[in-house]
DNA sequence: AAATCCAACAACCGCCGGTTC
DNA sequence: TGAACCGGCGGTTGTTGGATT
């Protein structure tokens, strides 16, 4: 072990605070071209004006492409206060047994919620609020929609459509009631939902099963295939929903050098403009279910009834959500259109097949060394 | 409507253990 | 053998935005 160790980095030489979305594009494409053997010389090869420890933290937390967002199910919730009881704070074990969930947000999640529930159950205060919160909580195992909506400590945007329906949006958490504020605007498809077979009736088959093909080792799991464009597609689509119109002009210390989106090398990330291709070919024609032929389109149902619930309930989101934007300004400028990209993760989350729905911020790629038993 | 409080969580910091030279 | 390097971990802080007063 070694002793008077130097700093990671020289602290007033690099960008500290939320990452730019130019700078989570550039680490992305770094990666999963070139995966991420050596997290200190990473930032300087990919041209980031970023500490190797702070690049690995934004990765590892927040930009792998299996990565799951949204609220942890009682399940979750329930395992970690378990593993909690026998590891203590370990919480890189603990999320070992969690798929798609980081140790950071485990961290969280135990000091905001779970310490206050055991304190409260300790003390047999626990009551109705108790319940009333882990029903809500455990939504999102099932068809919870989540649109993470930005980078920094800001909310998610989470819609649950088949858990919140019929709730009211009393005594909700802000997020549950932001969320409820859009499912009740939604509130006339229900019928139509309940009508017809919901496009989101296949993510129940989703369920902690179906991912737990999960390689909770990051250094084993850096590179992404780019070979395959549905990787690339994917990550795009998840990375870009992570933002919002405003937090593209959110830094820190500025140095200016990076927030020039989109400046990667023509000739050196043809990976990357290849995806921005297929991205813009996917959007450009609005909902394109025709193009999922064969076994995947027949995942939802076939006919237009359903195209058509779908796009209804679609424009009506993108409304309410006001991403509304033209087909053509998104395909312009997409690093100066920052809320768009929400859009195709939108499509993406419906229109994937179910292997791919509930995937919007979850890929699994390997799969060696997990075992999800307790 | 403004001020304050508080929950949530991304990001940072410093230390530790393993590995390399 | 030990210094240097590196990735990882756990604790803590800072920022944000909704809720409450």
């Amino acid at each position: 072990m070694g002793k008077g160790r130097a700093p990671c980095c020289d602290k007033n030489q690099v960008k500290r605070g939320p990452w730019s979305p130019a700078e989570d594009l550039r680490l992305i494409t770094f990666i999963q071209k070139h995966g991420h053997e050596n997290w200190r010389a990473l930032p300087k090869q990919a041209g980031l004006l970023r500490c190797g420890k702070s690049c690995r933290l934004r990765w590892i937390n927040y930009l792998r492409p299996d990565v799951k967002r949204g609220n942890f199910t009682r399940e979750e919730e329930d395992t970690i206060i378990r593993l909690h009881e026998g590891l203590g704070n370990k919480w890189s074990k603990i999320a070992s047994h969690l798929p798609g969930r980081t140790d950071n947000e485990i961290k969280n999640v135990w000091n905001t919620h779970l310490k206050r529930r055991l304190a409260s159950k300790n003390g047999n205060i626990l009551q109705t609020d108790e319940s009333k919160e882990s029903s809500m909580t455990s939504s999102s195992s099932c068809s919870s929609i989540t649109f993470v909506s930005s980078s920094s400590g800001k909310r998610n945007l989470e819609i649950d459509i088949e858990h919140q329906w019929d709730e009211g949006s009393v005594n909700k958490k802000p997020r549950e009631a932001f969320a409820m504020s859009v499912s009740d605007k939604a509130q006339d498809f229900k019928t139509e939902l309940s009508n017809h077979s919901s496009p989101f009736e296949e993510p129940k088959e989703l369920s902690s099963s179906s991912i737990s093909s999960y390689n909770s080792n990051i250094t084993n799991s850096s590179q992404i295939d780019v070979s395959n464009p549905e990787n690339q597609a994917g990550s795009l689509f998840n990375f870009a929903g992570l933002y919002d119109a405003n937090n593209a002009s959110e830094e820190v210390n500025k140095p200016e050098i990076l927030d020039t989106a989109f400046d990667i090398p023509l000739e050196s990330d043809l990976d990357f403009w290849d995806m921005l291709d297929n991205l813009g070919s996917f959007q450009s024609d609005g909902i394109q279910l025709h193009e999922m032929e064969g076994n995947q389109s027949s995942n939802f149902g076939e006919g237009y009834i359903k195209e058509a619930v779908n796009k209804k309930w679609l424009h009506d989101l993108e409304n309410e959500l006001g991403l509304e934007v033209t087909r053509d300004e998104n395909q312009n400028d997409l690093s100066n259109n920052a809320a768009e990209p929400l859009v195709p993760e939108m499509y993406d989350m419906l229109l994937k097949p179910e292997a791919d729905m509930g995937m919007g911020h979850y890929h699994a790629w390997s799969s060696s060394q997990h075992s999800p038993a307790i």
